[in-house]
DNA sequence: GTTCTGACTGGCGCATATAC
DNA sequence: GTATATGCGCCAGTCAGAAC
């Protein structure tokens, strides 16, 4: 249909939205689209989307379903994060089977139990989430949810801190262990191809690994017996571990999963710092100069670096490790300065490089955008970072606006 | 006090590598 | 050749710290 207001094209989308259950296919919002040639023109394209056109998505599709147990994780921090186990239901043509509930309070403040029927939603069509117990009448409920007072994966004592519920037992967890390993061989820590949760915790399980230094003392010929190798795939990890023996400082820094310090702060603190000896040495007043790092954070870095026993860790991973590459200066990089954000898939690069390439020359990759972000980077279907974008009015870039910043800086 | 930002966590689909 | 396991890509919610 054609509209000329938009009152016209909100009553459109409205009446899809109502009608869509009536549909012999699966629809999650109507597009809208400019009329006006020369106005096209001005506004211009993006690789898949042109600003001439945009998707009004419909509110997230709901769905019923019980929620069968309520589980609990032990993240690689400690964090235990209590996860609905749901009876399968279909939400937006997925099939939903879990979902996060964040933490204690989070249950507690929508009273949600094991047996409790529930509404949930994938969040910007992606996410599963219990929006939201459904009340029923005359039905007994089971007893309220409550974290268990020991950790559920080696049974010490937890803790409780604010809303979170946390197991101490850094060195000794098995669960820690193996998602602090995934964590240091994950992309943004030393890139270790192979690596993921299921072979680290493989490496755990089996004792080839006590502590992280260990991962650097593993042969093709350790791996070759377990579940899952054969021998090209054996000897493709083993030369993984070792071509990192030598990789950048930053991806050092996040690697060790130092609290507060994630991908953004380790990058800092390795182009300030330079080495690895200068932020062990650096004491709370000289971190806190730091861009982005406050006396909590700081506190937080200090306490991680002062404990005996990652002192004693983080020499033994050196010791086994050949080099630590600082970071290059960045003054004067074409994109020093600047910082993305991406939102939807692009056709021409993954994630990774473009964070890769944006990185290399003096850039920044961050998560959120707000009146700091220098450019959104849309790719096709975007999420809702392209309508922040827009109503805070940063400049958003598509594939090809993108290609173009990249060649511009010399990055291509 | 408010806003901005990043850390952390987790789910699902898909592509790919690998084992059998 | 087929089945399966694994990793990757993408994204959102929650929270807390930093900055203003």
């Amino acid at each position: 249909m054609r509209a000329t207001t938009v009152e016209e094209i909100l009553d459109y989308h409205g009446r899809f939205a109502k009608d869509r259950d009536d549909l012999d296919f699966e629809i999650d919002g109507v597009v809208i689209k400019l009329d006006d040639m020369d106005g096209r023109a001005d506004l211009g394209e993006t690789s898949h989307h042109p600003r001439w056109a945009l998707a009004y998505k419909f509110e997230p599709r709901k769905e019923i379903t019980r929620i069968e147990k309520i589980a609990v994780s032990v993240g690689r921090t400690g964090k235990l994060t209590p996860v609905a186990l749901l009876r399968p239901v279909e939400v937006g043509g997925v099939t939903v089977s879990r979902a996060s509930l964040h933490n204690r309070e989070e249950v507690s403040r929508k009273d949600i139990r094991e047996g409790d029927l529930v509404r949930i939603q994938r969040a910007g069509d992606v996410i599963p989430q219990v929006v939201e117990r459904v009340p029923e009448a005359g039905r007994r409920r089971k007893a309220a949810f409550r974290m268990p007072e020991r950790c559920p994966e080696c049974d010490t004592q937890v803790q409780e801190v604010g809303p979170f519920t946390r197991c101490p037992n850094r060195f000794g967890c098995a669960a820690q262990l193996k998602r602090g390993l995934t964590h240091f061989g994950s992309r943004g820590g030393l890139d270790i191809e192979g690596l993921g949760d299921e072979t680290a915790a493989l490496l755990v399980d089996r004792g080839l690994v006590k502590e992280l230094a260990d991962l650097f003392e593993i042969t093709a010929g350790d791996l070759e017996p377990l579940d899952g190798f054969a021998q090209k795939s054996a000897a493709n990890l083993a030369q993984a571990i070792e071509d990192k023996k030598t990789v950048g400082l930053a991806r050092f820094l996040y690697g060790l999963g130092i609290p507060e310090v994630g991908s953004t702060v380790a990058a800092t603190l390795a182009s300030e710092f330079r080495s690895f000896e200068g932020i062990q040495e650096a004491t709370t007043e000289r971190l806190e100069t730091v861009d982005g790092i406050g006396p909590i954070m700081s506190e937080q870095i200090r306490a991680f670096l002062d404990d005996e026993r990652n002192r004693e860790r983080i020499s033994a991973v050196l010791g086994r490790m050949e080099e630590l590459v600082a970071p290059e200066q960045e003054s004067g990089k074409g994109l020093a300065g600047m910082k993305f954000v991406f939102t939807g898939g692009l056709e021409g690069f993954s994630r990774a490089d473009a964070k890769r390439l944006i990185e290399e020359h003096g850039g920044r990759v961050v998560s959120s955008v707000s009146g700091e972000t220098t450019y959104v980077v849309v790719g096709g279907d975007p999420g809702s970072k392209l309508q922040r974008a827009n109503d805070l009015g940063i400049e958003v870039l598509n594939e090809g606006d993108f290609v173009a910043v990249l060649q511009n800086a010399g990055a291509l």
